[in-house]
DNA sequence: TTCTACGGTCAACACGCGTAGAGTGAGATG
DNA sequence: CATCTCACTCTACGCGTGTTGACCGTAGAA
């Protein structure tokens, strides 16, 4: 009947306070964006002092780039075969927004990508351009560079519209549904233009 | 060799003064989105007092609504055919972004679409669903408003990756390599899909 | 000329923010 | 047991912000 006395040893605290912290962060940094998000409001979800937030990550900027990360794992692209390409551009997506792991982390990303300097340097140069450089190297024909790019931007066009705007029905698409509509579009772009007749 | 008599007549004054302040608001937010930009930098900007700003538009708010708009008129798209859609599009893309006037009001839209509730909804209801249902009314086939959503979707990817992500080469290339490259997907979405063989 | 209306400025308020430093109490260590 | 360590909290500072109301000088009306 005596209450349990503490069975959790310091280090395991730490651990799990930083853990709260950054699940806290990511969730108010993917719904309200860097600068609506408070540092006490971080706390608060977290059931922690303000100050601890600080102690931990030393700035909003610092628990800012810990909380937005989108995961390096393209290894699904860069495998593929041209023809395979759009397929697995989409599953690559997808997988980063519907898993609860990384989606946080992602979308905190893709919120903030357009007015914080941290996050767009991040999407251009380590999203974006990762990607475009897997989809180039499987390319031929001409305007391959571009191509690729505008292969990447549709892809994070998508992203946005169906993750953060939720236009309809983009939003509530099946995988499925995606795949039917988006790949053909893809293919185009994969496809080297026909120069001849 | 006396100072001239100011020939500014009081009202002539105030539209000045408001346009100067819609000028620098637009630049800020253009540049650096709602809730980096400050009153007093617009303020500085447009070579005014803060409270000026106030005086004229009520609130930070009320200037950040009346700073960002997307021109509404897609009359290129409505009465394009489906042959022409994709060219259309591009055409009213470029046109909103590559000419003075429009410009900053919609960059000001586009970058705080993502972080700022007005202009997220904005976005959707009246750049995106507008776009969407004038690309639908014209298609044929299996999953139209679907195929419209992602056409959409893909413009906004464009535009967001050219004008403000800057990833290259998407940021740089012409007008005609747009074109060229681009209108071959956005034909895939808009010709309705082989069902047979 | 005299009075009024108004575009514009000045100084300041109240608030919320990121952040810092002292203090506290429970776990680790001997 | 005594002592130290460290995760954690409390309180507060300084600053920049949006916003306000009193004030000023001049263009327009009488």
């Amino acid at each position: 009947m005596t209450s349990v006395q503490s069975p959790v040893p310091r280090d395991e605290r730490r651990r799990r306070s930083e853990a709260a912290i950054l699940d806290a962060a990511r969730e108010l940094f993917a719904e309200a964006g860097f600068e609506r998000t408070t540092i006490r409001a971080v706390a608060a979800r977290a059931g922690i002092d303000p100050a601890l937030v600080m102690q931990h990550f030393g700035s909003k900027e610092a628990l800012f780039a810990a909380s937005t990360r989108w995961s390096k794992d393209h290894q699904s692209i860069l495998t593929a075969t041209p023809d395979s390409f759009a397929a697995a551009a989409i599953d690559d997506l997808l997988s980063h927004f519907e898993q609860g792991e990384h989606r946080e982390a992602a979308v905190a990303l893709l919120r903030n990508c357009l007015t914080h300097p941290t996050a767009l340097a991040a999407m251009r140069d380590e999203v974006m351009c990762e990607r475009k450089a897997a989809v180039e190297a499987g390319l031929s024909g001409d305007d391959v560079e571009l191509r690729a790019g505008v292969f990447a931007a549709c892809m994070v066009g998508l992203g946005m519209a169906r993750y953060l705007i939720k236009m309809e029905p983009v939003a509530s698409a099946t995988a499925e549904e995606l795949h039917r509509v988006m790949e053909p579009a893809l293919r185009a772009l994969v496809r080297p233009p026909a120069t001849g007749g």
